[in-house]
DNA sequence: ATCTTTGTAGAGTGATCAGTCAATCTTACA
DNA sequence: TGTAAGATTGACTGATCACTCTACAAAGAT
């Protein structure tokens, strides 16, 4: 790891164990084994730093959700995709998904222009308005399916986090609250 | 209003605003119109006033969604009640609402105690059980359900404070949102 | 009337923090 | 090899912040 991946890296740790209030810069700087004027090189002010850290761990999360997602498989079977490796994907990185929690319910969350949040959006969407098309998926707001979904999505993790389910358990949970979210949009 | 009523509103209003760490306490102070000593005559420390804060909001929450839960109305009815209740709560009152997002999703979220946490959840959860027992609600594990009605909830009640309805729009969304939710857990 | 408790004020303090800066090191390439 | 650009350092700074302290006022209690 570079030392700009050092940093991401002890953020991350950081916010999350003591919120952006609680995590000083010089902390970051020095469990990432960086001088303090390293991290000011990369990232001008704190701020940008959280906004950043956001940013990169949200890519992260859509690029895996995306993935092996093939042409011929049905629709459900894409969401089905989407929706557990988006699952495991948090599971296996729940620092990073504690943080996308926290940063989205922040006031830093606005910070975040809507064209972006349009852009890291923009996949997803595209699948529920081919679900409307098709006539498989009720034809409400786009919006309010997607709120319906990643809402759902957050919960059951965050119920999957607090129990400790050994990993057939969360497998289980996993494929039985999906058909429970499309039974809703269907 | 009290002094001590002034406090947590101006810390309502400058903490959703600008986060736990971009709001001091001399502006709460300042904005409350007492004296930065009378801030810490009732709240030893800021950490210690932003968990008051959210246990004051979620008290009123929780108050106000048990309003008018009478004996002979159906489970349905009285989920119904609930569901709605808060979420025209959390309507009228974004800030409490988005205070208490902030913060279940922040490391002080850690502060609460469990045994604090199952005494405000104790009466959905006696909702719940009672559905499990008359054998109306699918016999799923308590968490799960709770957090799968409370994650909806608040997804839902997300999505109309971003889209601006009207009144009667609004109500509609509200029943269909909960006919889904219902659904799913029956 | 005196004492005690509680509320309120606001100047003061030591610590801490975000961010700077000048100097040094590394790398790449001409 | 020389040189320019970028990377890295860590001491430093000015501002800010959480919190304290002393003084005083109000309100009961005896």
């Amino acid at each position: 790891m570079d030392k700009q991946a050092e940093i991401l890296a002890s953020a991350l740790q950081l916010f999350v164990e003591l919120g952006f209030h609680g995590a000083p810069t010089s902390k970051i700087a020095k469990e990432a084994g960086v001088a303090n004027g390293t991290l000011f090189h990369y990232y001008k002010t704190k701020d940008e730093l959280i906004v950043a850290l956001y940013l990169n761990i949200k890519q992260k999360m859509i690029s895996c959700s995306d993935l092996e997602l093939k042409g011929d498989e049905t629709l459900k079977s894409k969401f089905k995709s989407v929706y557990t490796n988006t699952m495991h994907w948090g599971l296996e990185n729940r620092n990073e998904f504690k943080y996308i929690q926290q940063f989205i319910n922040s006031p830093y969350m606005s910070l975040i222009p809507i064209e972006i949040r349009q852009q890291m959006s923009k996949g997803f969407v595209g699948l529920i308005e081919q679900g409307i098309k098709m006539e498989i998926i009720k034809p409400m707001p786009i919006d309010f399916i997607s709120v319906l979904i990643s809402s759902h999505l957050f919960g059951v993790n965050q119920y999957l986090m607090n129990e400790n389910f050994d990993s057939s358990q969360q497998t289980e949970i996993i494929n039985n609250s999906f058909e429970l979210i499309w039974k809703m949009i269907i």
